[in-house]
DNA sequence: GATGAATGAGCGTTCATTCAT
DNA sequence: CATGAATGAACGCTCATTCAT
């Protein structure tokens, strides 16, 4: 698991900090949902956080380390939601049953997402580097179903393929954020099915040959 | 066609308006890519272009406007690069063709489509509303190609499933501009092929094959 | 008593906001009267009462509040010194000690007054209004001391030359602050001896006939 | 007479710098009144003075020669009517006569006389001088009047009082151009029959002694 | 630990003025 | 002479950050 960064604080009570923070997570979300980052003001995240601008200073140390903070605080729940999952027995079935639960985790987690993918980008250097590796993790995650299921002959896809199918499936998850605007006469019951259908079709077999594509 | 907001400019030559957005957009779009558009200063915007801060504003009204120009010359491109398909036959293969142009496309202009992506959002709300039917424009085409391949029986997909489908090939494209940090090793034409193959085995049903694509 | 405006700060400490006014107010009226309200930039005014352009803004949202400001304070000061005078009696000895302290408020406050009237019209429609009500609230304090002499038969005028004729007197007390630069050789009691002397007669009776005018 | 001083212009041809310049002024005026010398721009200024930026500045060198011109050509309108005046007689009639005119004038050019002595004082040391002086002169004309009337018995006034008078003559014109706003119930003859009547009577006599003024 | 007043670098924007055409 | 595109100093204002209380 790739290794926190530490958010230095002025205060020394860490079970305040992990309150305080979770204040300052929860109002800055809804803001930066609504306005983005940037037109997102300290003073506002303070305010909607419940305590004062000099307080929420002392819990971080730049305003980028409230967008670190959330894009984290998501990957956290993310994963908490994932690990529920039993992996292990790597069917097909099991494939299914991840992507319901990661497109019904991205339809809880709606806004969360759209500010993680949309503002993530405005991390400096090493804060953007953690994130990307999460996002990798999760991959990862089908990845490795992915593999199982080629084991098992249940799909047939080259090494290659895996890892380009499972941003594919990565990527079909945050559609459903993204375009909720263009989608709004879908059910989230209508969408999983329908991406289901065409993911696993789409990596099932070999029915289909393009040549010289 | 959805109708172009006007962007005011105090300068009367046309030839020249249009000469010096050029300039503008150029510089513009290397600067949203590598910071973003809150972060770019209009200064620096000019700067890129060519020209003097007091020039820059002969041109737009506003730093939002250079975002808006922006956004919609990368429409235009797209569009005149899609335009040249003809989309008349409406075969598995034009489907093809159309992908194979429209990921062609994206990697061609990869920053272009990161910054419409990301920065659109800033964009106030009628300018937002210009984009986004333009993006649906870009939908459209898919499901009119999607169609045409259901009523040849090429395809077996249900009206609501081709608007889905219409946007989950649309966001593939995305994926190749968003990820490529992450898809290094693959070429433009690893990656198409691959994708061609999922999708359209996906939305195919167990029946068919594809010669000379 | 017509209602002022609230200028908005974003401090809380009532006690400081206005002692910080009073500073901004002192510095400004001391710029405006040099070079005009337009020719004074914001960081000057900041300068010139001592603190930084960021805490200027705490305490203000426009520049033009400080010119409302300027012209509301100055009314303070006006109205606290003409609520002195007993006006109950309502005599011409009344009206000639009015005057008195109108002019001699004039001749102490030379500075203000020629700011408020020269740069007031600066302000905007709603803040503009404040203050012709404010100016009309001053004549109407000698309509009724004209009145009162009618009454009592010591003056003779039409209920239309009482109003006319307050205006009469309240700009000649204008002239003091705005042509001083013409009358320096004069003192403050001449001056208030002559115009006094001037405007009674001028509104005493009916002794002189002017054919033809 | 006060030297006029002299704006430079690169162009050669002197009867196309008087047109051009009357253009400019016209426009100018206008402007002016309607939103102040400051929040006029030069482009504005030569949009409606019918020309381009470029040529409005072949004929002046900085924006303040414009309001300079505006205030010098009202000054020789306002000369103009005066000179048409008889003052060689010299009794109260004339006075009652210069009064009407001088009051008819400032009604017939409210607008100019509001711009000019609203910004002239956003002149420069030189050319205010050169506005000032000639206020001076227009002074100088009640007071020339003022001692005839005096020398031929129909007023009482002291050396000073005629200066002082002369001045108060003034600024109750200036007050129909500045209070319109408050008098619009007034005509201009009532007004003129009301305020020939205070300040005639006003300076006329003896007739009323105030005690303890 | 909490507060919020103070700071000033830096932003977007304007506009008087110039000068090549 | 006339034009209008180009310039950049300077403006009003914001806001992340600090620090005395």
């Amino acid at each position: 698991m790739t290794k926190k960064r530490e958010i230095q604080s002025s205060v020394k009570d860490e079970s305040l900090i992990v309150k305080r923070r979770e204040q300052m997570i929860h109002g800055a979300v809804t803001l930066f949902k609504e306005k983005g980052f940037h037109r997102t003001t300290t003073r506002e995240i303070a305010k909607a956080a419940g305590f004062s601008i000099g307080t929420l200073y002392e819990y971080i140390r730049t305003k980028e380390d409230v967008l670190y903070l959330v894009c984290d605080s998501i990957y956290d729940e993310v994963n908490a939601r994932l690990d529920r999952l039993d992996l292990e027995e790597g069917s097909l079935e099991t494939l299914v049953k991840a992507l319901e639960q990661y497109y019904t985790l991205i339809d809880d987690m709606q806004d969360e997402f759209v500010v993680m993918y949309q503002e993530s980008k405005s991390l400096q250097k090493d804060a953007l580097g953690y994130v990307l590796k999460k996002e990798l993790e999760m991959t990862a995650l089908f990845e490795r179903l992915l593999e199982k299921c080629v084991a098992t002959g249940e799909l047939s896809l080259t090494p290659k393929e895996i890892v380009l199918a499972s941003h594919h499936l990565f990527v079909q998850g945050q559609m459903w954020a993204f375009r909720r605007w263009a989608l709004d006469d879908y059910t989230v019951e209508e969408f999983i099915e329908m991406q289901t259908k065409f993911l696993l079709q789409g990596m099932a077999g070999e029915k289909i040959t393009i040549q010289g594509a």
